[in-house]
DNA sequence: CAGCATGATGTAAACGTTTACATGCGGGTA
DNA sequence: TACCCGCATGTAAACGTTTACATCATGCTG
């Protein structure tokens, strides 16, 4: 049906091997019969079937990502970054999305095995055991944005302290006193962590007032019922700085049916950066995660241990960066990263 | 080094071709030697190796998708949309992305023999020889927008013409008569297409008035330019229709700046449905365009073509719905299908 | 009881590569 | 001239499956 090696070595009048050594680029070929070759092998449209190459190499140039449902601008960086470093090194990618429980995810990584040379997990579901049950044995594997205690694999995740630390460090220098905060939703790592970065900030620099945590979701609305919850606070804060930039915006709208200029009465503050963070009206402060440098990071890790050279350090963290438009009372200015 | 349907029959005390029969759910297979053979492989966790079965079987279960460098929204909609078919077919897909011209495009389908069974193409640097030249013999192979005369792939393109029309026809409806539309960049399809069912829905329904283009090119600046340039015109349109949404975004602030209020002094509608078109103020009544279902049926069709299902069709277009909001001056209410 | 159909299981070929090892040729040295 | 070394090329095994075909036991039929 296709053509084979087989057929490029009958029309070059050579063996297979020699084919194979002319076509990989081996020394051992003479300059004249590799040129047959490669002559025979374009006039044929000759390519090579991966399946058979995989199986006798035990590679496959391929890298697996396994993701969960996810949506949007976070998506498509991801997979942007993955896809550019994947290319750098010649690796395909094969993508495995939307799959909700830890057993789905261990099915998909069984029928992995054999085609793909090492695995990036991004799971809510992921735990120790599902992994350690369904990983085929000694395949490379990276995590991101995944917490696996056991400090078994390499992983990678957004820097969320620390950006929450410097926003919070920001209005604080900007000169803003009473922070408060909405948090994002119970048992969720980013969440805790950005909240963690909020609380030491104000300990560290103001260490004379309390942190406030108003409750959140990370959706729209709870967003919205925060900033409607302002109404009843006995003394309103100077400036919120929601767990993300969907609060953030719920809560801007609910500013405004408070009659509340921003950021003229009060500051807001975000976290994603999403593309709509800059439409919306004054402009939202925020904080830029670099999700396709989290993916390129990522892969880059994967090919390393690929290759087989060791990973001395387990958890990386991906900073952030300070992206400062109107919402905050700053001038805008260029971005300030973490780490 | 990992365990082999070879191990499996040593320890279930068979032959290879029993492990393979049995776990492979064929019927010749007794009861109890099954069970026998199911235990041993669980115990081993034998996870088969796809290399090895793609080889014998000339199946890799994989679908390989070529894609543009794709932003945000639209690139991650698509994805989730083939993964979805994918996922109940129980087929793998293997996505590159970001490739600039014709010739990496090309390289791409080469390295892709042997480890897909069809490929998915959207590329606008897309040719019949380019395709001829390198998508190996009797590849099954669908295109999304992306249109390569000849009529030999089937593709699948977004029905911009029919959204265009009944967007046009909607405004009409609704009253307006003198409607201007600001135009795509020149040699896009998606643009042609939209102007070009502007144009026939006018003529159609209001025989008596001209077609009014103002230039653009998909950038929100050039919206922004196109609703500025109203300021000089003898008679001001009563509704815009830009030919994306960024476009229609663009323009509502230049509108602003104009003192326009939108809609009660000028309508204003868009194409696409991004989602910060629910944000802006007032919220953009535009056409939402199915991209998840253009991935998903064009997966489907590439799995029947690979099927060895006759494909009578060739062409086929997603339909858009009419997402009506405030901009246009209409109620909001549920949306309007094409086709 | 012989013969045969049936059905479970085993044997081995095949898929398309890569690569260790074998072969054979030419030229340089003793 | 005899020997050996190096180098280009060929031969064949190996990778891990699936499956056509062979084999063998079992039970039924005549």
């Amino acid at each position: 049906m296709s053509v084979t090696i087989k057929d490029v070595a009958r029309a070059a009048g050579v063996s297979v091997a020699s084919v194979s050594r002319a076509l990989n680029g081996h020394d051992n070929v003479t300059g004249e019969t590799r040129k047959r070759i490669q002559d025979a092998a374009d006039r044929l449209r000759y390519m090579p079937n991966g399946a058979a190459r995989s199986l006798i190499t035990q590679r496959t140039q391929t890298i697996g990502a396994v993701l969960p449902d996810l949506h949007g601008e976070f998506f498509s960086e991801l997979i942007r970054g993955m896809d550019a470093a994947a290319r750098t090194r010649g690796l395909h990618l094969l993508v495995s999305s939307s799959h909700g429980s830890a057993s789905e995810v261990g099915d998909v990584l069984r029928t992995l095995r054999g085609r793909v040379d090492g695995v990036l997990i991004m799971s809510p579901h992921a735990d120790a055991d599902m992994l350690a049950a369904n990983l085929p044995a000694a395949l490379p594997t990276v995590l991101m944005n995944t917490r696996v205690p056991g400090g078994k694999y390499v992983s990678l995740s957004i820097d969320n302290y620390g950006g929450a630390y410097m926003m919070t460090q920001h209005l604080v220098h900007h000169g803003y006193r009473r922070i408060a905060f909405i948090g994002g939703p119970a048992n969720n790592f980013d969440a805790d962590e950005r909240l963690r970065g909020y609380r030491d900030a104000l300990a560290k620099l103001l260490p004379k007032h309390d942190a406030s945590v108003l409750p959140g979701d990370f959706s729209e609305e709870s967003g919205y019922r925060a900033g409607l919850a302002l109404r009843d606070l006995a003394q309103r804060p100077e400036a919120i700085f929601a767990a993300n930039d969907m609060m953030a915006i719920g809560c801007l709208f609910a500013l405004s049916e408070l009659g509340l200029r921003v950021p003229d009465d009060i500051a807001l503050a975000g976290f994603d950066d999403i593309p709509i963070a800059r439409f919306v009206s004054p402009p939202l402060t925020t904080m830029r995660v670099r999700i396709a440098d989290m993916g390129s990071q990522a892969l880059q890790r994967l090919a390393e241990a690929i290759d087989g050279q060791p990973q001395p350090q387990l958890a990386h963290e991906i900073g952030c960066s300070l992206v400062i438009r109107h919402s905050c009372g700053a001038a805008a200015q260029p971005h300030t990263d973490t780490s």
